[in-house]
DNA sequence: CTATTCCGTTTCGGAGCCGGATCAGTCTAC
DNA sequence: GTAGACTGATCCGGCTCCGAAACGGAATAG
């Protein structure tokens, strides 16, 4: 397999071409960033250790929870050993979303790597 | 070649990872639309058309030119055969913008798709 | 118990982006 | 030449997001 330089553009254009038109719901880089965080690397995710791994201020993962939060895209649980921390999880209507995402990735990647 | 569903994620989340973590310059979606766009598909590229081809409005074209051609990312030329049309044309600046975006994608994809 | 540290949240002023409506400039039809 | 169509830019009020600082609650050290 090979994925020339052109290629990889091209890919990326189509995505994120396709996720700008459709922009129902459409997530900041940074969102997203934090959604593929929580779905993909295992728990616990908290504020801090988010806000850490993007290198951005804690306020701006609060925020970020919030909208999507109530887009249901990902919930809040306060951890009850140490209840100080917010443990961020999963929700279903988060992994539709991503599952939509990887379709369309794979269905642009299959146009252009051969 | 084989790209799974969270071999697919897996590559989109270590890119947008990145973009997020290195923020100079982070462009939004449709900012990186429109200059992906333009430097991958066939000129000439006007901001109407642009408008057409993200579907959204044409003052939001406008702003991002005007916020990536401060960056150097792209420039704005007058149509000389009809006044009124701006034709959006590339720069050394955002070439090696874009390149080092592929590096990424690449370089991501290499650890993911095998 | 008290002081300190750690956590996530909220406040604050500021900056950026949004789309609808409108504008000045350009081209075209007649 | 004049009326109309069409272009990109600008104005406008509104909305979102930003990070630094301050906050309340919870855990920890002494």
């Amino acid at each position: 397999m090979e994925l020339k330089p052109l290629d990889a553009l091209k890919l990326w254009h189509d995505v994120v071409l396709d996720t700008v038109r459709r922009d129902v719901p459409d997530l900041s880089a940074r969102q997203l960033a934090i959604l593929l965080t929580v779905y993909l690397e295992s728990p616990p995710h908290t504020v801090r250790g988010l806000a850490a791994k993007l290198d951005v201020s804690k306020p701006a993962i609060t925020r970020a929870l919030d909208t999507m939060g109530q887009k249901d895209l990902l919930k809040r649980k306060r951890d009850d050993t140490d209840k100080r921390n917010v443990l961020v999880q999963r929700t279903v209507a988060g992994s539709v979303y991503l599952s939509e995402l990887s379709d369309t990735i794979i269905a642009k990647a299959n146009e252009h790597i051969s």
